[in-house]
DNA sequence: AGCGGGTTACA
DNA sequence: GTAACCCGC
């Protein structure tokens, strides 16, 4: 008899729960993944992203050599497909147990049901493990049993219960007895998908997570607290990309730091204790789109926001995307998300709000952008900070506090250093200048004007949510 | 994880 | 003048 375990965004061997499970035996295992992009595609996702995946999962191949688990990885159009290639490998290699890690979207969802009743057709069972969040969203609930909306009592309810739970990453499997499948090559494995200029920026693999988790965890993360919102310093961990493959789990992120503050929760470093409030706002997005799987089809979590007539304007969406605002901090964010597939926090915030409360336009147009442009898009985070910007989520931004680009930028890059990087045509610019270059420079650098006055919009998005809100009284 | 306008309390 | 605080949006 043979195992299999089903690869999807957990590409690595450590600490990973479905290969555990399907290492209990002593029988061999084989490991299936099927490359969606259509799917993935429809879902927003971009090259960037599609092509790490790919580079991610190589490296898995040769970790899962290491114990004997040959990999089989096959090109399908949408999960429909990849359900029937899952059966039909089943039959091939005698497999009767899949293991897999469930994850929590919508169409992943419905795809493991099918995966579930097919395999049953032939005689195999599919079981799933969870993995994506470190507790399982059916054990953060309120009194009444019900999902916290808001933050600051979920996390309240979350530390209680890991307090009792514990926290324990999973040890390696021992090797499996050999089989005869064979692997597919990496060089097939990379033709599905070719590099864009992003991906040059990012190694892929356990490994090189394991390494940056140790390098922050050991140096910058005692600064977390003061620096993380400066995007010119490297500050942050810069880990979400291999988080959003799997390439590390989150409990080994949050067990990195735990042991860093002495397994603390509530006292020692200020830092640690910051990026693990950051953590803890990643489980408390993927539960909610857990809770409420009508988001995943775009809908508002505050239904009153539903009634406001955003903007379509896609001249003005187009300027934003390519880093044209006259904003230098908005196209600074812009032009490194464009560049390197990644924008830093404080500038996906920024950025945001620039779009959703300044040039008015539907969030939704910014949500599908990022994650076409980032290698770490993530559907709950992503959706969930989008909501927070635009003041449509849960425990969102209040809809009348705007960031104001120009006062952001004196705040977060007070001398200029990550303007000059990103927009270097105002790299020449004085301490002053840069932030709000006058006419006469604009011109002469090339630079474009202001596209819209701020206290303008801000007093425009402040009517509308009004107005929404007026309607929903009604 | 706001902004901007106002008031107060000082130099 | 201006820093510190307060408040409504």
């Amino acid at each position: 008899m043979t195992n299999a375990i089903w690869f999807r965004s957990d590409l690595r061997i450590y600490d990973n729960p479905a290969l555990i499970a399907a290492s209990e035996s002593n029988d061999p295992v084989i490991a299936f993944y099927f490359f969606t992009p259509d799917q993935h595609r429809k879902h927003h996702t971009g090259s960037v992203k599609l092509r790490f995946m790919l580079e991610n999962l190589v490296e898995l191949k040769h970790d899962l050599a290491k114990l004997n688990i040959p990999l089989v990885a096959l090109l399908a159009s949408d999960y429909g497909s990849s359900v029937a290639l899952l059966k039909k490998l089943c039959q091939q290699h005698n497999v009767r147990q899949v293991f897999a890690n469930s994850e929590i979207e919508l169409n992943e969802q419905i795809r493991d049901h099918q995966a579930t009743r097919e395999l049953d057709k032939i005689g195999s069972t599919i079981c799933f493990s969870q993995d994506q969040t470190i507790l399982s969203p059916q054990d953060i609930l309120t009194g009444a049993s019900k999902p916290y909306r808001v933050f600051t009592p979920f996390k309240r309810a979350w530390i209680k219960t890991i307090q009792k739970t514990g926290l324990q990453s999973l040890p390696l499997p021992t090797a499996r007895p050999k089989t005869n499948a064979v692997s597919t090559s990496a060089e097939e494995i990379l033709s599905w998908e070719a590099p864009v200029d992003a991906n040059q920026y990012w190694k892929p693999g356990s490994q090189e997570a394991f390494r940056r988790l140790e390098e922050f965890t050991a140096t910058a993360i005692e600064r977390y607290r003061d620096e993380r919102d400066h995007p010119s310093l490297t500050a942050t961990s810069q880990l979400s990309p291999y988080l959003a493959v799997g390439a590390i789990s989150v409990r080994s992120c949050m067990l990195q730091a735990l042991l860093a503050n002495n397994f603390e929760w509530d006292s020692g470093s200020q830092g640690i204790l910051t990026w693990i409030n950051e953590l803890i706002w990643r489980e408390f997005y993927k539960h909610l789109s857990c809770h409420y799987p009508e988001l995943s089809k775009g809908a508002a979590f505050n239904q009153k926001t539903a009634l406001i007539p955003w903007s379509r304007d896609m001249e003005h969406f187009t300027r934003w995307k390519e880093g044209l605002t006259g904003f230098p901090l908005v196209d600074a964010g812009m032009r490194q998300l464009n560049t390197i597939g990644w924008m830093h926090n404080r500038l996906r915030m920024v950025t945001a709000m620039f779009l959703t409360k300044q040039l008015f336009i539907d969030w939704h147009l910014g949500e599908a952008y990022f994650m076409q442009k980032l290698i770490d898009g993530d559907y709950a985070a992503n959706n969930g900070g989008w909501q927070w910007s635009a003041s449509t989520g849960a425990d969102s931004a209040p809809y009348f506090r705007v960031f104001n680009p120009t006062r952001q930028a004196e705040r977060f890059d007070a001398k200029g250093d990550f303007i000059r990087h990103w927009v270097p045509e105002l790299s020449q610019l004085g301490p002053k200048q840069i932030f709000d270059p006058n006419p006469f420079e604009r011109q002469t650098t090339g630079y474009p004007a202001t596209m819209v006055d701020h206290r303008e919009s801000v007093e425009h998005v402040k009517q509308a949510f009004k107005m929404a809100q007026a309607m929903e009284a009604i």
